[in-house]
DNA sequence: AAGCCTTTGAAGCAA
DNA sequence: TTGCTTCAAAGGCTT
C-alpha cells in the first residue's frame, strides 16, 4: 500500500494515514452492506436512517474508536506493504487539479531548489489530477528505488525539499502546458454531462507568458512564486470587487481635488480605513486535502450521476460509506495521493499552518450547538 | 448573503 | 498522551 513508508521514514503522519481496520470479517461485512449502484432507490430512503444513526451514535466515541483503531492499524501497516500496490498498474484518474505540483525554479521556492534538476517548471494538465497526467500510479510507490522517501516535516522542523516530489513531479524541461489556469479552472472532474461550465480559458492566455513573469502574476489566487495556486483564493470574492472600488475612489478623489466635497460626492474614509485598505489582503491557503477529501473530488460526479442526487450533504454521506466499502488498496491510493499533496503543500508554504485558518467562519458549531441546547441529532421517524 | 448540513482525516491546542 | 475543535470540498437548503 502506498506504503505509507513506515519504517520511520514518513514523517507526513504516515502513522495515521491508514483508516481503521478493525479486522477483516468487519471490513468484509462492511463490503457486503455496501452501498451498491443498483440499490440506490433504497439508498436513498435508508439515507436518512444511517444518518440517524450515524449522528445518533456519539461521535467523539467513534472517532475515539477510530484513533485506537488506526493505532492498530498502525501495526498492520507491515501488513499493507507486503499487499501488491495498485495492482491494476494503471494511472490514477482523479480529477482533482488540487495542486499544480510544480517543480519551481530555484527563485520560487522559498526553500531553495526542490531537486538538483529543479530548474524547470512542471504543470499538470487540467482537469486532471496533478499527479495523474504524468505520472503512472506506480510513482506513487513512495519508495522509488533511487529516492529516499523520508523528509522531516514534524512541526518545527525545517522542512527540506523532497527529492520525492521533484522525482514525482518533473515533467520534460521547460515544458509548460497552458494549462496553469488553477485559480479559474474547476478542481472538479467535468462529467460528461457537465453540471459545471467547461473551464474557464482566462488564464489559457498565460501560454502567452513565456516563462512566469513572476512580477506580473502576483495577484491573488497566485502563489507568491507567481504561480496560480488552487489553494489559495482570495480572502473574499469581493477582491475584485475591492480593486474595483478603489479605482473608484482614486479618480473620486481626483474630482474633489478638482471640484470639491460637493461635486465630488464622496465621503473620505479615515485614515485608518485608508491604510487598511493599502494593504494587500493576504490571501487565503487552503489546506491540504486530506485522503477522504480526495476520494470525495474524485468521486462525487460519479455519485451525482448514480444517485440523481445533488444535495452534498447526502452525497457526502454515500461518499463516507463507500469510503469504508473500499479495499485497502484502494483506500492506500488516496492516503498516498494525499501524503504527496501535504508534502507539496508544505513545500509551497512552509511557513504556513493549519491555525492561519481558524475563525474563518463567523458562526462556530460549537456555538450553534450550545444554542440549540443539547441534542440536534435527526429524529426520523 | 452567510451559514448549515454531511462525511473523514489532518492539524492545532488545552489539559 | 488524550480528547476536543476546526477546517478542508460541495451544493442545496435555511435563516
Amino acid at each position: 500500500m502506498p506504503q505509507l513508508n513506515g519504517g520511520g521514514g514518513d514523517d507526513l503522519g504516515a502513522n495515521d494515514e491508514m483508516i481503521p481496520f478493525k479486522d477483516e470479517e468487519d471490513h468484509e461485512k462492511i463490503r457486503e452492506s455496501a452501498f451498491t449502484e443498483s440499490d440506490l432507490a433504497d439508498l436513498k430512503s435508508s439515507l436518512v436512517n444511517e444518518s440517524e444513526i450515524s449522528q445518533n451514535s456519539n461521535s467523539a466515541v467513534i472517532r475515539r474508536g477510530q484513533q485506537e483503531d488506526q493505532r492498530i492499524y498502525t501495526d498492520k501497516r507491515e501488513h499493507l506493504d507486503d499487499v501488491p500496490r495498485h495492482q491494476d498498474g494503471g494511472m490514477y484518474k482523479a480529477p482533482y487539479s488540487g495542486y499544480p505540483f510544480l517543480m519551481l525554479p530555484e527563485p520560487y521556492l522559498p526553500n531553495g531548489p526542490v531537486s538538483p534538476s529543479s530548474n524547470k517548471v512542471s504543470v499538470v494538465q487540467q482537469g486532471m489530477h496533478p499527479l495523474t497526467p504524468l505520472l503512472p500510479y506506480d510513482h506513487f510507490n513512495p519508495s522509488p528505488p533511487h529516492i529516499p522517501t523520508d523528509v522531516s516535516q514534524k512541526p518545527g522542523v525545517h522542512r527540506h525539499q523532497s527529492q520525492e516530489i521533484s522525482g514525482f513531479y518533473s515533467l520534460p524541461q521547460g515544458q509548460i502546458t497552458p494549462s496553469m489556469n488553477w485559480p479559474n479552472q474547476p478542481v472538479y472532474p467535468l462529467p460528461s454531462c457537465g453540471f459545471r461550465q467547461s473551464f474557464s480559458s482566462s488564464l489559457q492566455s498565460s501560454s502567452s507568458f513565456p516563462r512566469f513573469s513572476h512580477s506580473l502574476m502576483l495577484q491573488s489566487g497566485m502563489h507568491p512564486t507567481g504561480i496560480p495556486h488552487p489553494a489559495i483564493v482570495p480572502p473574499s470574492g469581493k477582491q475584485e470587487h475591492d480593486q474595483f472600488d478603489r479605482s473608484i475612489y482614486t479618480s473620486s478623489r481626483a474630482n474633489y481635488l478638482l471640484f470639491g466635497p460637493v461635486r465630488s460626492g464622496i465621503a473620505f474614509k479615515s485614515h485608518a480605513e485608508l491604510k487598511r485598505e493599502k494593504e494587500p489582503k493576504k490571501p487565503v491557503i487552503k489546506k491540504p486535502l486530506n485522503a477522504f477529501m480526495l476520494y470525495m473530488k474524485e468521486m462525487r460526479a460519479k455519485v451525482i450521476a448514480e444517485c440523481t442526487l445533488k444535495e452534498s450533504a447526502a452525497i457526502n454521506q454515500i461518499l463516507g460509506r463507500r469510503w469504508h466499502a473500499l479495499t485497502r488498496e484502494e483506500q492506500a491510493k488516496y492516503y498516498e495521493l494525499a501524503r504527496k499533496e501535504r508534502q507539496l503543500h508544505m513545500q509551497l508554504y512552509p511557513s504556513w499552518s493549519a491555525r492561519d485558518n481558524y475563525g474563518k467562519k463567523k458562526r462556530r458549531k460549537r456555538d450553534k450547538q450550545q444554542d440549540s441546547g443539547t441534542d440536534n441529532s435527526l429524529d426520523c421517524s
